[in-house]
DNA sequence: TGTCTATCTGAACATCCGTTCAATTCAATC
DNA sequence: GATTGAATTGAACGGATGTTCAGATAGACA
């Protein structure tokens, strides 16, 4: 096995991430083996130590690193003068990055209870900023009159667990195009919010 | 230990389902043993054995007596006579059910990935037939124009994730009611059908 | 009182787990 | 060609896992 110095560690470590991601996300982290993982990337069990101090952080890193690209995704995203061009850049946004990760998103909502309390907790406070993106959209419509909400934390969670709803389906239907489902998705929300 | 023959049983096989349906809720099947749902009865590992041939069974069964008892449940609950009503007695009857057996619930869309192939299939089966009654009021209120829906599956599903979204948070709001929590959801669900 | 039998224990089975570490490999450097 | 050191192996660690089963226990019945 070629081995260049300094170079080879920039090769396994992404792969493992890689690997752990897709096996993590499929069988769940519980039920995956760090043997197995290895044997995903093509090495043995102990060179997964080079890249991570234990199991656990490994899944940690995995859902901070997607948190903190998802929040900054979103920063660079946001856009609109008024809240339903507010609502509606956001609901793009999250069913696109839906598709385009649908692995880390997955992983995140799917592994939060097998994270150290420690860590739950800063994944949680993560959560909560994208969530209150969401929140502080609806508050501002809701105040101008341009949306009628029941209640703001009940309708921001309402519309997060329905636009991940796309996570448990969208490979089946390939004969529906992203386009059109992000725009049946803005269709419905708007309606949510009695816009 | 007192031990009536014949009598015990009907103690102890219950309470093996019920320790191994909130513990598999709480931490997920593959990270709970046998040893610890046995521990939760009182009872030794061994035991369990008298009352399911393996763990894979106990978790099909568990998944199973829930599909089977929420389709009779909403058998007996269904009612109204225009889609518009019918869709209310759902929307309804599923946050009820939520509330009352939210362990079922949960477990039985975050457990689905650890039942064997055919275990999987059978549960999967029962769980499209619960879908297609949801379906088949979204068709019927679309096709008399009550509704204006982008795409019936889709719709379905949409509506599906955003109802069972109560699971991830309707422990923390204690101080919103039963009622007005199905009442909200019911402007939502009302909303995203445009009726 | 003694027998029967449903119920449960306690110990054992093979196998897997996450993790550690001395020994090895080999590209890069001198 | 010899040396260096990063990258990886392979074997081992203690412990947990699902499952089996001969034997103990004790209520029910003769």
């Amino acid at each position: 096995m070629a081995r260049k110095t300094g170079s080879h560690a920039d090769i396994t470590g992404p792969a493992i991430k890689a690997s752990a991601l897709r096996l993590f996300a499929r069988s769940g982290y519980a039920a995956v083996s760090m043997r197995e993982i290895a044997g995903d990337v093509g090495v043995r069990a102990g060179a997964l130590y080079l890249y991570t101090p234990d199991k656990q952080t490994l899944l940690f890193d995995l859902l901070r690193e997607h948190m903190e690209h998802l929040l900054a995704s979103w920063t660079a995203a946001k856009s609109g003068a008024t809240p339903l061009e507010r609502l509606e850049t956001f609901v793009h946004f999250h069913v696109d990055y839906h598709f385009d990760r649908s692995d880390e998103v997955f992983l995140s909502y799917m592994e939060l209870r097998n994270l150290s309390p420690d860590n739950f907790g800063r994944i949680e406070v993560m959560r909560r900023r994208y969530e209150a993106e969401l929140e502080a959209i609806l508050c501002d419509g809701d105040a101008s009159g341009a949306f009628h909400l029941p209640d703001l934390r009940v309708t921001t969670r309402a519309m997060i667990a329905m636009l991940n709803g796309v996570l448990t389906w969208y490979r089946e239907d390939g004969h529906l195009s992203r386009d059109s489902i992000r725009k049946m998705h803005w269709q419905m929300a708007r309606g949510m919010v009695q816009a």
